[in-house]
DNA sequence: TCGAAGGCTGACGCACCGTCAAGGTCAAGC
DNA sequence: GCTTGACCTTGACGGTGCGTCAGCCTTCGA
C-alpha cells in the first residue's frame, strides 16, 4: 500500500491538495495504519487521476464531485461540455495573445476601427500629434457614453473633411495652437470658425451632448494655448453678438 | 467625463474591479466631481484596456503594476515573454483536453504503457477481468513505490509468458479462484507453483519487495477465495518443508 | 541510537474580485 | 415638490484551491 506522499507524486499533485481533497469529501480517506499514517489502495490512484485531470481541465472541485458519482452517460455528457470549454479557452487564449502583442502597436488596437481610420486620416493631412491626441481623447469618452452614435458622427466628420475648405480650416485651427495670442491671423480664423459653427449647429455632436459635456471636452484646450483661448473668446463674440 | 459605469462598461470589466485597482494603486484615483464621485478622464480608459489586456492574460496584479512603469524596452521583453507563457498554456490546454477525453476509455490511459499492454495480454490469454484487476492493481502499486523497476519487471513477466507451461499455469491458477477448496486439482497447481517459486524466487520482482509488501499485495486474494486460500497452504506446505 | 525524512492536525495567507450592507445622489415623471 | 429607480460611496466578509508555517510524532537507514 502507498503513502501519501508516494500517491501524491506518482499521480503528480501536492500532499496538500490530496488532503485538502479528503478533507471536503473528495476523496474518501483511506484506512490508517497503526501509527495513524493513511494507506492508499490501488483504487486511489485510479480516483486521483481522475481527479487531477478534471481539476486540470478548470472544473471545480465542487463539480468534479458531483462527477465522482454521476452515472456514465451523465459523465459522458460533462466530458463533452468540458471539452467545449477547453476549446473556448483556448480561442480565448489566441485572442489574448494578439490583444498583448497589440498593445506594443499604441492605441491602433484599442479604439473601433472607425476612429482610428479617422485619426489616420488627421495625420494624413498633416494634423499635429498633439491635435491628433485631443481628438483620440475626445472620441475615446464619447464612445464610451453613446458607443452606437460614434459610427454615424464619424462619418459625419470624415464627410466633412472631403472638402478642401473645411480641411485647410482644420490644420489651421491644430496650427494656431502655437500662434502668440496676439496673432493677427486668429480674427481671419475667428471668422471663417463662427461661419462654420452657425452652419453645423444643428447637425453634428451637438445635438446630444449637454453643455456641461461640452465644456469638459474643450478643457484641456483652455489649459494649454493661450493663443486657442484667444481664438475661443473671438468666436463668442462673433456668435452671440 | 466619464462615471465609473461608463468607464467599467466600456473596457468590459466590472465596476468592482476598477475600484480594486484604485485600492492597489494599480490605476490612480481620478479627480472627483462635487458630490464625491469619481470623474474619469480619456487616459483612464487607455490605461483600463492596458490592464485588462494583460490580466485577462494571466498576468498578477503586482506584476502590471511594476508593467505600467516600465520603459518600452522592459516592456517589449515583458509583452515577448506574456506570449510565450500563453503559447504554452494553450499547449496545455491541449493536452488536457485529450486527457479529459481519455477518462472515458477507462484505465487504458492512466498507465504507463508497458503496464496496459501487459494487462491486454493477460486478457487475450484468457484471464478473467478479476484477475485483470488484481494485477492491474498490483502493478498501479509498485509503479508508484518504484516507478524505474517496473519496466525491467514487466519485461520479465512478458518473457515468462513466452512459454505455453507458463501460460497455461497462468490460467489455470485464475480460474482456480472459483473452484472448491476441496478440489483435488488444487494439489496438482500447488506442485507446479511450488516448483516455479523455487526456480524463480531470486530473479523476479521478490528481490526488492519486503515480506510486509508481498503480503499486502496478496492481500486481496485471501479476502475473495476460499480456493486459493487453501493454494496458499499447499504451497506453503511444500516450500517451507 | 540518532538524525533525516516523512507523517499528522490545525490555522493563517493569497489573489482577485463577488456580494452584501448601509447609506448618499441624480434624472425623470407625476 | 416628491417619489422612484438607477447609480454612486466606503467597508467588510466570503470563496476557491491550495501554499506555508507551526508543533509534534513515527519510521527508516546508517
Amino acid at each position: 500500500m502507498l503513502t501519501i506522499k508516494r500517491l501524491a507524486e506518482y499521480v503528480g499533485v501536492t500532499v496538500r491538495a490530496v488532503r485538502h481533497y479528503h478533507q471536503t469529501g473528495l476523496l474518501p480517506e483511506p484506512e490508517r495504519d497503526a501509527s495513524g499514517y493513511r494507506r492508499y489502495p490501488a483504487q486511489a490512484v485510479v480516483d486521483l487521476i481522475r481527479i487531477r485531470t478534471l481539476t486540470a481541465a478548470g472544473v471545480p472541485l465542487t463539480r468534479v464531485h458531483e462527477l465522482m458519482r454521476a452515472d456514465p452517460a451523465e459523465f459522458a455528457a460533462a466530458i463533452d461540455e468540458i471539452n467545449q470549454g477547453l476549446a473556448k479557452q483556448i480561442e480565448e487564449l489566441r485572442q489574448r495573445q494578439s490583444g498583448v502583442a497589440a498593445l506594443q502597436a499604441g492605441d491602433r488596437m484599442f479604439l473601433p476601427a472607425e476612429i482610428t481610420d479617422y485619426l489616420d486620416r488627421l495625420r494624413e493631412l498633416g494634423v499635429s500629434e498633439r491635435g491628433v491626441r485631443f481628438e483620440r481623447d475626445g472620441w475615446i469618452v464619447l464612445a464610451a457614453s453613446y458607443p452606437d452614435q460614434v459610427p454615424r458622427w464619424i462619418a459625419q466628420k470624415q464627410e466633412q473633411l472631403a472638402d478642401p475648405d473645411f480641411r485647410q480650416f482644420y490644420v489651421t485651427y491644430d496650427q494656431a495652437h502655437d500662434w502668440d495670442p496676439a496673432d493677427p491671423r486668429l480674427h481671419d480664423l475667428a471668422d471663417v470658425m463662427a461661419a462654420r459653427l452657425r452652419q453645423e449647429a444643428a447637425q453634428t455632436v451637438h445635438e446630444v451632448l449637454s453643455a456641461d459635456e461640452k465644456s469638459l471636452l474643450g478643457q484641456h484646450v483652455r489649459d494649454f494655448s493661450p493663443a486657442w483661448i484667444r481664438l475661443d473668446e473671438l468666436v463668442r463674440q462673433r456668435t452671440t453678438s
